[in-house]
DNA sequence: GTATGTGAAGTAATTCACAGCT
DNA sequence: AGCTGTGAATTACTTCACATAC
């Protein structure tokens, strides 16, 4: 297929799911799978996979399966990690130097490559070879380092002034920790990452669902079944 | 409505959202408010937010709106967050000690009351007023702390082993921050918070969306306009 | 007049199922 | 025989629009 049609986000979202399983699967030395091996492993249905690489190309061997590197490869190229980024961060408190310390980031791509704070005792002090910056050098040094993308680890109450800032010098992606309900312009990409929100899923989960499964296990008393 | 039928886990996302709204919309003193309001604040439909709430019951005066404060302690209570829960920290790396130090956590109702981690360097150590424990360990401190949910900060590669412990000593909510395709049985609740994918996603889109756009807006020149 | 709650309508996402290729 | 790629069918989700209540 691989027209030029809008896809669906949560398309993308399995693209690099699948992508970092057929890493695994190519470290295992695997040199071709199947779309129903591969979405056993992975929990999605091979329909799904199928249809979620057809909105791209037909990559393939029909009897076969796919060619776990070249899939690889392509799903890369798609996803734009076939390159590396770099990223600006505002905010240097707990969560912000967790960030720029965990290698993950580079390791995937994703250069943390400026640290902005408003904090006059952290401006100037260097963390993991980068200098905290005063956040009125943004503009500046978004141009200077090539920056595309942004993450916010900053207190909620001033999130929505650093997405500002940040779409403001051009940065059309951004990755915000802050738990706060932040508006981006249109054109602009904003993926939160919202633990408040993660936790309340499974505070729900606990409290209504989980709860009436026990009632019944207990009843059943001891009969180990997953059964749904 | 407020039938006992299956609600959408999208349905409980956005509950925890309405439901920050809602404090800082009390905070401002601001005491009812209509879900074309709320809607606008927070970039949902009103009737998505009707709908949603319709799941649990009928919590509105018909005419006016939603008495702000009432409608927050019953989404609460559904949520289950109107208690405090305990949570277990496994991984006690750069990632687990931000979480540990965060307190966000413990401000909305999410206690880690243990850590573990396999390193003996680290086992004993005391980190925020808490023993790091050995993994081997958990079972036991899960029963004795009534640890009912469990967060994982460890490398892909022994996040499997982690859930599987976590799960056989009856946790049944899990929040993963590794990056790893792990499975649970059945019965028990995961969430992923997954910063490759958050990242990959922004790659794509600045990769096959963006530039698209930055090109249309090249050629019209500078109309400021974000026209969709 | 105003805003809820909700069936009905409309979209979107997923799964089915099979023709067609190797 | 085995597995892809994809229309068709199904299921899930969102929006519409209005009767109803204040």
């Amino acid at each position: 297929m691989s027209d030029k049609r809008k896809i669906a986000e949560a398309v993308i979202t399995r693209l690099s799911i699948y992508n970092r399983a057929l890493g695994e699967i190519g470290k295992e030395g695997l040199e071709i799978i199947s779309s129903d091996e591969l979405g056993n492993r992975i929990g999605y249905s091979a329909a799904q996979i199928r249809k979620d690489l057809s909105c791209f190309g037909e990559f393939g061997e029909v009897g076969k399966g796919y060619f776990v590197q070249d899939l690889r490869d392509v799903i890369s190229h798609i996803l734009g990690v076939d390159r590396k980024w770099n990223v600006a961060l505002a905010g240097a408190g707990h969560l912000g130097s967790a960030l720029l310390a965990y290698p993950g980031f580079k390791q995937w791509g994703f250069n943390i490559v400026a640290v902005f704070d408003n904090d006059l005792a952290k401006i100037g002090k260097k963390w993991e070879s980068i200098v905290i910056q005063d956040i009125s050098e943004l503009a500046k040094t978004v141009k200077e380092q090539d920056i595309r993308i942004g993450a916010i680890a900053v207190p909620p109450q001033v999130s929505q002034e650093i997405v500002d800032m940040f779409t403001s010098c051009g940065i059309r992606a951004i990755l915000n920790f802050a738990t706060a309900s932040i508006t981006v312009p249109e054109g602009v990409k904003l993926r939160n990452v919202d633990l408040a929100t993660e936790l309340e899923c499974l505070s729900y989960f606990l409290t209504n669902e989980a709860e009436v499964r026990s009632e019944v296990l207990g009843k059943i008393k001891n009969s180990s079944g997953e059964g749904g």
